[in-house]
DNA sequence: TCATGAAGCGGAACCTATTCCGTTTTCGTG
DNA sequence: CACGAAAACGGAATAGGTTCCGCTTCATGA
């Protein structure tokens, strides 16, 4: 099954890179060949079942026998349940982060710390409402999950970092509670609610983190 | 065990009132004798062994040994190990809540509406900090079992109102915003790295909530 | 007081994630 | 090519939360 690309799901991500990052064992250059094998042909039933039967209903048994392996492969490769999801963003994640690190403004360098900031909160909250399950898997997995996960100490600095440039105070705690506020869980309940979706949580977020962002010494930039 | 009050473990919040509220079957009307002698059984029991072993390494078996009562009868008096969570919070929060509601200003009525968000934030932050293993299993016990606690709509509400008074944008998501930031995962995780204590989150997070507090049309209060 | 239906009880059974460990496969070396 | 150590495998066993259901206890009212 897959070779190196084909048809796919609408979960599919292209053909399985080498990989790296959070809840992978080793560097790629020292993985036995049916190591690199075996990892494929999990990463695709995972998709392949999450996308049938919803992620909380696909049990690691059934991952396992989907991919024709024990599970005790399953938890060599991948940390948990939550590192197999984390595996499976990994790459819109890192589509996303090259944006934001190297693309074109307001998302990329260029723009303005605050506009940066709304930028990211915006492209953040449609990728975190595109792949809702998996996040909340990889979030909510065990307390604390989301704050050890690669992608999120990445995400953190950038904030962090743009708070900073703003001037805003305590810019470490503001770029966790703005994330906070962007947690699966978070955008999932706003979600879940009635007459609500993403244009409205996308516009109302940005907004809040201008007012994040805005050093309380300054007054306030005229907007209305 | 325990008869009408007596010496007890730090956890201790007194003799069991009649109770009502989350994770809990019927109003207290027509409760059988039998239930409501379990009840307190129980609650006793997953008090104890929470402050002897930590709230992590109790299992569920474990409280109804230690309160004489099979398992079903746990899950009969409460929905699941969250309930216990928070039937066992449920005092300390009444507390606080009734202090907010009608208590003297800032945190009462009479404040400015940014002011008493900011000491709703400074108690809030404490309460949470106080008894972060317990908020933790109530909050973390499923995804977005945090949003389901009745405690939790009242916190929300109330933000949700100053933040209107205040004139802030989009209050109900500002409301759990802040919230979100507020999460026993959150503090918790800030009071896991070295350098950060109570004090230092409370001064970043009533900071934060007046941010959020302030319409941006209106310049912002000078400060410094 | 006794009968009776409802409420509550207990704990075995179930479902899953995760761990353990004896066996098998790789792959660098002689 | 043959060996041996290291890496990976597989799946049975473990552990803990939750559900189920036949049995017991309560409380009502005749």
């Amino acid at each position: 099954m897959r070779e190196v690309s084909g048809t796919d799901s609408a979960l599919s991500i292209g053909s399985r890179a080498p990989a790296r990052g959070q809840g992978e064992a080793r560097a790629a250059g020292s993985r036995r060949a049916d190591a690199v094998r075996n990892r494929g042909k999990v990463l695709d039933a995972a998709e392949r079942l999450f996308a049938r039967d919803g992620v909380e209903r696909v049990t690691m048994q059934a991952v396992a026998k989907e991919a024709g392996v024990g599970v005790g492969t399953l938890y060599r490769g991948f940390t948990d349940k939550a590192g197999l999801a984390i595996a499976l963003l990994d790459e819109r994640e890192r589509q996303f982060q090259e944006l934001m690190l190297s693309g074109p403004p307001p998302l990329g360098p260029g723009a303005e710390p605050a506009e940066r900031l709304a930028a990211f909160v915006a492209g953040y909250v449609g990728l975190v409402a595109e792949q809702l399950e998996l996040v909340l898997l990889s979030q909510t997995a065990s307390p604390g999950a989301r704050f050890r996960s690669g992608a999120h100490a990445l995400w953190r600095t950038h904030c962090r970092h743009l708070l900073d440039l703003a001037g805003a105070p305590d810019p470490e705690l503001r770029a966790d509670a703005l994330l906070a506020a962007l947690s699966g869980e978070m955008i999932g309940h706003w979600l879940s609610e009635p007459d609500r979706d993403v244009a409205e949580i996308t516009s109302a977020m940005t907004g809040l983190s201008r007012s994040l962002a805005s050093d309380p010494a300054t007054p306030s930039p005229g907007q209305g």
